[in-house]
DNA sequence: ACTACTTTGTTTAGAACTAAAATAACTTTA
DNA sequence: TAAAGTTATTTTAGTTCTAAACAAAGTAGT
């Protein structure tokens, strides 16, 4: 119960590292308050980081009423990430800096139903990997839709991808000789929300997708919510209707089964809403050119998420939702029936919580899985386990290759 | 990010006493591998506690193949804990030992609408800690029907009492000049499942409660789940129904309004099952009776309970759910509609989810909320705040008076 | 200009742990 | 019955942190 991961030092070390690096410059007093560590552990720590030559000392910043703050900033060279999007026919990589700015970005068409899916994967990634600059590569972030056992084993179950039980993780790791961390992307997602984006001043929020299918990542506390078994946050699963339509899952009637682009689609096509061959980009028009058909398909689904939404936020009690996905692009036009819907849903009290709506972009999927790796420092619960560990370890002596703690 | 709470040493310390207390004794070395502290800390604890009387030595157990482990065992005068369940009409007291079994329960009318509610709670609770014996009284632990800002703070918002951000927690404090605890109802229930039940063997779990109401306590990573505001768990909130009943939080057609015993009571009387006077047992002896109408009533609330659960599953992967409360009594009926239901409204690889009815007795309510005292010893995330120090001063000093630390 | 007050960063002494070696008390095997 | 193997507990010699005192570098009031 009482928990004491041993190498704290480590943790917190690198977690000097990885705030600078997504938070920008700070004093070592602000360090030393925001990871509630004592100053003087705090100038011990970044005595040996300077040192090593991990961080800066920057400018002073302009004094608060007393001694200004000498600042402390990251030397941007100290590592890279490279971040994988697996889905069932291609996979996109983005390479990214320490402090999560997409260096490099690149999409290959895949298939995941070879019997060679792995050793394809770890080729492509290979030659991702040989094109990128001399900067240490902390290690590799792999988003898969579906659910995982632990990031840091990375025994893959998904449907989507048509894998039971594949252990991409130990497969990846043993081919690259680097540190991999897979996760569902829903929650690599969140974990670059935290880290980068909204999430970053709130605790408690829920990141929520929509898109070919739905799901959420749940932040509690500051940590992403995985669950017994890593399944936390399927919502597309949620039942919606009783005798609704066949979903993938087989049952009938989940919230994807009604929707999800292509059911979305399908129904559009069959009310002559767009052509038998057009796509949801065709729908999207359609209701941007006021379409009442297709403006009225997307309310529906608004409509429908938006109840659904509302058990899960009275389940959670976030503090806000943040909405991704391909999906986004026509949230103008699922907003006339999400809201509504939302809020009536809502108990008074939880009726103002906040809704955002960020802009997505196609290399988000992989970028948020590049945030895996650079999440770790952080990760004081370990929930990457040993390759926690090793990403932490090349983050410090990959850069500092001379002797670490000489007197 | 990095969490170092300090006096980590107490929460060790008393996380001892708690474990020895809801499991009974154990060795050094178990404690050592359970608590996750080195052999040689636990050695020096333990002397300690064993010199403040606070614990005492055992037999030997049988050997395990080497040397036989000495037991430590709890000196069970170590303390007392006093849990209040705060409902609209009445409120009732249970006094439990550091094992957590029942010393003494008592049940008094009240009248939660009044302008002295809170100096009337003082007064009843006065009353009740008189008749108690001579052992260190820990603290209170209150559970109310309702959403608390933070347990140490005790900001109570409760519909179903009329309570308006009232200072339950800081007004008994003032009044009776003990570490109080405040919690919702449900939430305190699974904290005692998690001390005492089903949940001491599994760190994420839901606690699903039937009766007036319908609510979920959610224990994930060992931790209960309190959300943003401390709102998490009220899936009696859950919109079910496009046009239901009127809800008592002014919506249409939540979960509650559809399975809560109120409404259940209102179908059967309108279709004749039962008396217009008739309540809930009066269904349940119909149903108990092969009474068809009334089997229905149950099965069909079982059936809303089961959808509405699945989706709770899929959203929050827990690895079993425990099913409390005084509609349990009627398990039986509503199973008929609930276990097909929830099972085919799951994922295949979720379907096998354990749903486990623990017997339900008057005092369980009450029960719960004393073992947040309990329990917070055990709270290395402290979310028990400033109360939770004191109540671990309280467990340590008070049965010790004399110096502690001396060489 | 001088004093009082704030905030940052450093030093130092000591508290709280741990790892590893030593010791104790068995069981099992030859 | 002695030697070898296990498990439990204690001792010892650090390591890692913190708290508290101090030093540094400003602002603000008089």
């Amino acid at each position: 119960m009482a928990t004491r991961s041993t190498g704290r030092t480590d943790v917190t070390r690198s977690a000097i590292l990885a705030r600078l690096g997504a938070l920008g410059p700070a004093s070592r007093a602000d360090l030393a308050r925001a990871l509630n560590v004592s100053p003087a552990l705090m100038t011990q720590l970044t005595r040996e980081l300077l040192s090593d030559g991990l961080l800066q000392e920057l400018e002073h910043s302009p004094s608060q009423g007393g001694r200004p703050a000498r600042m402390l900033g990251l030397v941007s060279s100290a590592g890279r990430a490279i971040g994988v999007k697996v889905v069932a026919d291609h996979v996109a990589f983005v390479e990214v800096g320490i402090d999560g700015t997409v260096l490099r970005s690149a999409s290959e068409p895949f298939d995941a139903s070879t019997t060679t899916v792995l050793t394809d994967l770890a080729s492509l990634l290979r030659r991702f990997i040989a094109g990128g600059r001399d900067i240490p590569l902390l290690g590799i972030g792999v988003g898969v839709p579906g659910s995982v056992d632990r990031q840091g084993n990375g025994v893959v179950e998904s449907t989507q991808l048509g894998w039971h039980q594949v252990p991409l993780g130990s497969t990846l790791r043993r081919e690259l000789k680097l540190p991999v961390l897979v996760e569902n992307n829903v929650n690599a997602l969140a974990v670059a929300e935290r880290l980068y984006g909204l999430g970053r001043n709130h605790e408690n929020f829920l990141v929520v997708t929509i898109g070919t299918g739905v799901g959420a990542g749940v932040v509690v506390d500051g940590v992403v919510l995985r669950g017994f078994a890593g399944g936390a946050g399927e919502i597309g699963h949620i039942p919606v209707a009783e005798d609704g339509p066949l979903c993938s899952c087989g049952n009938h009637g989940c919230l994807e089964s009604l929707v999800g682009q292509g059911p979305l689609v399908e129904i559009a096509r069959g009310g002559g809403i767009i052509s038998k061959s057009g796509g949801i980009a065709a729908l999207r028009a359609a209701a941007d050119a006021d379409d009442d058909g297709a403006a009225e398909i997307f309310s529906h689904a608004g409509h429908l998420l938006g109840r659904a939404l509302a058990g899960i936020v009275h389940t959670l009690d976030p503090e806000i939702v943040i909405i991704l996905g391909e999906g986004t692009a026509s949230w103008k036009h699922w907003s006339y029936g999400f809201e509504p819907a939302f809020r009536s849903a809502l108990v008074p009290s939880r009726r103002g919580v906040a809704v955002e709506v960020e802009t997505w972009q196609d290399e988000s999927w992989a970028q948020g899985a590049a945030a895996l790796v650079m999440a770790t420092p952080f990760d004081s619960v370990d929930i990457a386990g040993d390759q926690g560990r090793l990403v932490r370890e090349r983050l410090v002596e990959q850069s500092a290759p001379h002797l670490r703690g000489a007197p």
